[in-house]
DNA sequence: GCAAAAGTGTTTGGGTTACACCCATGC
DNA sequence: GCATGGGTGTAACCCAAACACTTTTGC
């Protein structure tokens, strides 16, 4: 990385960052997307934040070099993950030297909003809303927003959104998380229906109760295979 | 590739490939989806055949890589140009040395059925039908399997399917690419409503005269953002 | 009883599919 | 006129959205 030499022969270097969404309560207690972003210590983009990410070790797969970057920065298994873009623009990083090129795979991951509430932070790491974010190093501003409409796309047509939740949860609360992605709200009825009719949930059996109202019933997720779509 | 020294700061090897759909009338007449390979010259897997692609250019954007491949092979520019997925699994060369290991970041293409049919083959280069690939080196036969799903599912929302026609076409001709894609007929008169409703043609007011039958109206397709989404 | 959310029922409208039918040309 | 595909009309069906309404708990 500091010693490159300029020859014909130079190959571009390759770096594995990972996008990764939980959903966390804002002031006003209404959940929101938020990401983890770590801050650079070094040029180019010193000070700035960034993806978390780093060159991957050839004893390794891509996705292993996610989710290590994902245990790096957080502590945290991945609930979700899956590639989303390879962005290999000569203009990733203004000015730079030709030898200092870097392709980054990027992959995005879901991880559970209680174990990531968990999470303490430091000077260099921050969880930050998705849509309150500072400009970032590189085109990591890009690569989110790309990575925000993949997340959104997928939750109309694939399993991920219990990936949010816990083991049991109630309809309610994964109606919340439909609305704190698409960012809007959804009539409950049709919302029940909608899962039933795709089967992504099984009733337990069991009731939350505790509550100031009727006793919601608890669901978990049908299994069907997560991870990786390819 | 023949010289790599095997010390732990060895990093991955970089490299482009491209599944390049057209689309060529079978023995019968009928449309079918096909794809050029090439012949590999040397081990692993000599002697079989495998993607157009080769290592990424430290001066090359990773869209100009593929389509330099495209040209190379075939001679001709892409109609459509996308990112598929980055392959970089351990076991790709099944039984190889770590530091062989290649990481390929795959494209499709489409290139026009006219332009595609004046292609010369040669000894090391064939047009194969995708239904009737044999086996291919390295995971390439999951990669093409990969890229079908892909075309199939992107016609259905995307205004690609013109990209295999001339720039003038009846709704006939065009209906045609998706019988070929989706492999199934499709109503005329449907057909011709979905494409009106989705705007992705307009009539040219020029009519396809020779026909032993009523002549059918020319359509070009309406400008829009073609090429990569992303 | 009242508030609040769980859960059910019903109507409407848009869009897709199947299929009948007419149109315009070459032969 | 006849064959052939171009092009139009229409009814059935499915599904999603809107919204009224009933149910069950805590207080």
């Amino acid at each position: 990385m500091t010693e490159s030499t300029q020859s014909a022969f130079v190959a571009p270097n390759l770096a594995v960052s990972t996008v990764i969404f939980t959903l966390r309560p804002d002031e006003l207690g209404k959940l929101k997307v938020a990401l983890p972003l770590v801050r650079r210590i070094r040029a180019p983009f010193d000070g700035q934040w960034a993806l978390p990410g780093g060159p991957l070790n050839i004893t390794e797969d891509l996705i292993q070099a996610a989710s290590r970057n994902l245990l790096e920065t957080t502590g945290l298994e991945p609930r979700y993950l899956e590639q989303l873009y390879a962005f290999g623009s000569l203009d990733r990083s203004p000015g730079s030297n030709l030898a200092d090129r870097v392709v980054s795979i990027v992959y995005w991951a879901l991880v559970g909003s209680e174990e990531a509430t968990a999470v303490s932070e430091s000077a260099n790491i921050h969880w930050f809303e998705a849509d309150q974010l500072p400009t970032l190093a590189f085109d990591h501003n890009q690569i989110v927003e790309y990575a925000l409409g993949r997340l959104r796309n997928k939750l109309a047509y694939a399993r991920i959104a219990h990936s949010f939740l816990a083991e049991t949860f109630t309809l309610a609360q994964l109606r919340e998380v439909y609305e704190a992605v698409l960012d809007r709200d959804l009539d409950p009825g049709n919302f029940r229906r909608m899962v039933e009719a795709d089967g992504i949930v099984e009733p337990t059996g069991e009731r939350l109760a505790g509550t100031r109202h009727r006793p919601p019933q608890l669901y978990r997720a049908t299994t069907s295979a997560t991870g990786e779509t390819k």
